[in-house]
DNA sequence: AATCCACAGGAAGTGCTGGGCG
DNA sequence: CGCCCAGCACTTCCTGTGGATT
């Protein structure tokens, strides 16, 4: 044996893609927050109320997922913080993710933990954290701001916010404020009507963005995340379009440049280029397709693999003029010979057609209806994914 | 022209399940 | 607590379409 190179020789530990990679991740929290001056304007307004010395009005943000609302909030409130500290005012900021803390325990256990981090409140009852919590704003004189992103997670909200607005009729000295963020709109309506206006003071919504403008924020990340010049305009223009088309989301928008990138890299290419986004979003697509087969009950998981199976074979087999084209007979005889393969009693021909229909309307397959040609009224079926992929997924979840 | 074949899709019936109600 | 009924997943049966075969 010669002299052997390192098994790790071949992994470049410096990108030629990436300056700073942690810039494209959803925990970035961006400095600046282009095309939300407004919100943010709005939120100060409301939060300036506590540098004079009174209670903020609560505050209800909605708006899409991906536009704003937790960077925003989280900017702004750390921004609070730092003045009050600048100011020795008497202010204290909490931001909690709903999701996690999603019940009026959790939630006010984890913010007095955040208050009182010497303390250890783990187990107590409801009231005791209840009761560290007004002693805590009563003892500091504190003007307490709760932002609850998720807020909608929370299972008994409307004992939480009557809580929380309970609590400041009963402290003389502090005060406490609550934003509540959500990203339905619908949520509102759900709400006791008591809870509702104490939530609801005042309301700020988020947009969600344009082409234009989500390009100008991938710009922005690019410049700090990418290396110079490697992510092309293409590459922004179109990452930006996809997601504006879908629903607005520049959290996506930026997913997807960073799924394109890591592509290239991986790839040994020097330039990120809308083909790469191409790439990338059919690969997210595929990956959310295949997650959402796995989740697909039994039978229609057969069907798919019948499906994925003929084609497979086919490939390359020219049958009539298309090219893995397939008719609803042949595939349920498949179907049937891999159900008796595995055990599993097949449904009737009628419940097929039923299926095959409901897989069109996931967009799995796609079915183009044989007017003229070929056996009267017929389907001629395709699978609209990568059928290695669909075949080697279902092949692991029938194999166990 | 009559019949067959391969298929789509409607109608009605069946067996199971889970939730509301007396 | 049992009962009943609605809803579902599915089957059986049937009608209709349009090319292929006899």
């Amino acid at each position: 044996m010669g002299v052997m190179g390192n098994i790790f020789d071949k992994c470049d530990f410096e990108s030629k893609i990436f300056e700073n990679r942690g810039i494209m991740l959803p925990s970035y929290l961006p400095e600046k927050l282009p095309f939300r001056e407004k919100q943010i304007e709005d939120m100060v307004s409301v939060l300036s109320a506590c540098t004079k010395g009174d209670r903020p009005t609560n505050l209800f943000i909605y708006g899409k997922p991906g536009t704003g609302k937790t960077s925003c909030t989280k900017y702004v409130i750390n921004q609070l913080d730092e003045f009050a500290k600048k100011n020795s005012l008497r202010i204290r900021t909490i931001y909690a993710n709903c999701r996690q803390y999603n019940s009026k325990y959790k939630v006010l256990s984890n913010v007095v933990q955040k208050l009182l981090p010497e303390r250890d409140i783990i187990g107590y009852s409801g009231t005791f954290v209840y009761e560290n919590l007004l002693a805590y704003c009563e003892k500091n004189q504190a003007k307490l701001i709760v932002a609850m992103d998720e807020i909608d997670k929370v299972k008994d909200l409307d004992e939480l916010i009557y809580a929380l607005t309970r609590a400041n009729e009963e402290l003389k000295k502090g005060a406490i404020s609550i934003i509540g963020i959500s990203n339905q709109l619908t949520f509102k309506e759900r709400l006791d009507a008591r809870t509702k206006s104490s939530l609801c003071e005042k309301e700020i919504v988020f947009p969600p963005y344009n082409a234009e403008e989500l390009a100008e924020i991938l710009r922005e990340r690019v410049k700090m995340a990418f290396k110079k010049g490697v992510v092309d305009e293409s590459a922004i223009k179109y990452a930006a379009a996809i997601a504006a088309q879908e629903s607005g989301d520049a959290r996506a928008a930026v997913m997807l440049l960073l799924r394109a990138g890591e592509l290239a890299e991986k790839e040994l290419l020097n330039k990120v280029t809308d083909v790469e986004v191409r790439k990338a979003k059919r690969e997210v697509e595929e990956e959310i397709a295949i997650d959402m087969i796995s989740t697909l009950p039994e039978q229609q998981q057969l069907v798919i693999y019948a499906i994925s199976r003929l084609t497979f074979e086919k490939r390359g087999i020219k049958r009539f003029d298309d090219e893995h084209a397939l008719c609803s007979g042949e595939i349920y005889d498949e179907y049937k010979k891999i159900a008796a393969r595995f055990n599993i009693a097949p449904v009737s021909i009628r419940w097929f057609q039923e299926y095959i229909g409901e897989l069109e309307t996931y967009g799995i397959i796609l079915t183009t209806n044989s007017g003229k040609g070929f056996k009267g009224q017929s389907r001629i079926i395709r699978l609209g994914l990568d059928v290695e992929k669909v075949k080697t997924a279902l092949e692991k979840r029938f194999s166990s």
